[in-house]
DNA sequence: TTGACATATTCCTATATGGGAATATACTTC
DNA sequence: GAAGTATATTCCCATATAGGAATATGTCAA
């Protein structure tokens, strides 16, 4: 069995560099034209394209047209499984940290509970 | 130019699933021998020694020899980057559910302060 | 229609794969 | 040393690249 096609999931989409790379340019979710991409990633069309065509493939973007322009935009949601696998590991390099981080937690819910108990009626919706 | 190496990053490592379900089987931390990793993952010795020599070659796990035995143990620290790329994300799912977590995450402030004031002087270290 | 622009697709090639089978290496015990 | 066990490596092959070059498709404007 050779390796995985690019466009079998999103971990394998997002092995490549260069498709985070304009992961991270669509990153402010908006949408950005084809020739938007080219010009900030400073490399041939084509090979723009083809590595829109693996991220659309695996859904992680999508996109629409706009007379002759293709936009397209971050769906950012499908690397969510990414994100879910590696957070299993994340203790392993925040453990020794979380004696700090429980401290600054401390200190930020000292601060909360104040602002919450000086003026206690608000917050609309 | 091919796609870049299995071996090359992180990220390509563990494009491959079963990578992935053997860092899975190293996540408790323990050393685990290669002969137990092939019962668990039910495939042949020489796939399995193969993906562990990729996840060797990007660091991911670290290997010490016992006899015979070749005990591979997990080196989670080498995910930090994978994290911390696709931690970035996060807000896009995590934005609708903030409402809910925020007042969650209020809640626990305010218990916490209240622990707080209760016993002031305590915690050694 | 014709031309200009934006994007996608096709064709090419060198390279790397993952799995299976067979074999090599290393250690342990007799 | 010989046999047995644990693990790694080599050889094989079908398949999939990523990039470059060329071309096709689709859209706008005059």
């Amino acid at each position: 069995m050779p390796r995985a096609a690019t466009t079998a999931d999103v971990f394998n989409a997002i092995a490549e560099p260069r498709r985070r790379e304009i992961l991270d340019l669509l990153g402010n979710g908006k949408e950005h034209a084809v020739g938007d991409l080219v010009l900030r990633m400073r490399m041939p069309q084509p090979a723009v394209s083809k590595h829109l065509g693996v991220l659309r493939k695996v859904g992680v973007v999508t996109v629409s047209k706009r007379g002759q322009l293709r936009l397209y935009r971050l769906n950012a949601k499908e690397l969510k499984p990414v994100h879910d696998w590696v957070k299993t590991y994340e203790r392993f390099w925040t453990h020794q940290l979380g004696r700090i981080k429980e401290r600054a937690e401390l200190k930020m819910a000292q601060q909360l509970a104040k602002q919450l108990t000086k003026h206690k009626e608000e917050e609309p919706c």
